[in-house]
DNA sequence: GGGGAGATTATCT
DNA sequence: GATAATCTCCCCG
């Protein structure tokens, strides 16, 4: 079971890391197939022009949430990694408590349930309550689920400032994750990142 | 103190 | 594909 020690890293390497693990809150969750890294110096991330209230969790100890307010109306979800880095977790395959997922989604398609990160945070019922909590505990879960996934990477989505770094890592193949990974994406394995 | 942009998504054409 | 919904923070004045 990921600790303290999992997060305390660069959030590159976590986030590639992170694909294949399960993660759930209240018992409702699934399968990690898709994030992506922002770090400190990064103008794409929400730390870069050092901490707000907004942003405060960013800057708690590794295993921290993140949880911010998308475009007025999402929650998206991250888990802190080194400080002032996170990863974004922006889908997963389902895997327990579909029915409450799909309640609170109005949709009994498991396809689009978790895929894409408002939807997840929707699905798993979490909102800004959950920003600063540790992952670590109660509600929330995280384990090993024993997949080797292969890994693809590549562009970042939905950003417009070092928007071609390619810190965008899915599950090779997944029918969950949020949008395709394009042309340009390369495929690897998890224990070669970092 | 105000205007604009943003790590999005559901819905309609 | 285009658009609406509408919060938080940055930046300029």
């Amino acid at each position: 079971m990921p600790g303290r020690q999992f997060f305390a890293r660069d959030a590159v390497t976590v986030a590639a890391q992170m694909i294949g693990l399960e993660i759930t809150f209240g018992g409702v969750g699934g399968l990690i197939v898709e994030t992506e890294a922002y770090l400190p110096d990064d103008p794409a991330s929400h730390s870069f022009k050092g901490p707000t209230r907004r942003n405060a969790s960013m800057f708690g100890p590794p295993g921290t949430s993140y949880v911010y307010r998308s475009y007025g109306l999402h929650w998206c979800l991250n888990a802190v990694c080194l400080k002032g880095s996170a990863v974004l977790i922006r889908a997963l395959e389902p895997t327990t408590g579909l029915d409450r997922m799909a309640a609170r989604r109005g949709t009994s398609s498991a396809a689009v349930l978790c895929a894409g990160p408002g939807r997840l945070a929707a699905a798993l019922g979490i909102t800004g309550e959950e920003d600063g909590l540790s992952l670590l505990a109660p509600p929330f879960a995280l384990r090993l689920s024993g997949a080797a996934p292969g890994l693809v990477i590549g562009p970042r989505i939905g950003i417009t400032r070092a928007a071609e770094m390619p810190w965008r890592f899915g599950w090779q193949g997944s029918r969950f994750l949020s949008r395709p990974f394009g042309a340009a994406a390369s495929v690897s394995k998890a224990d070669e990142i970092g």
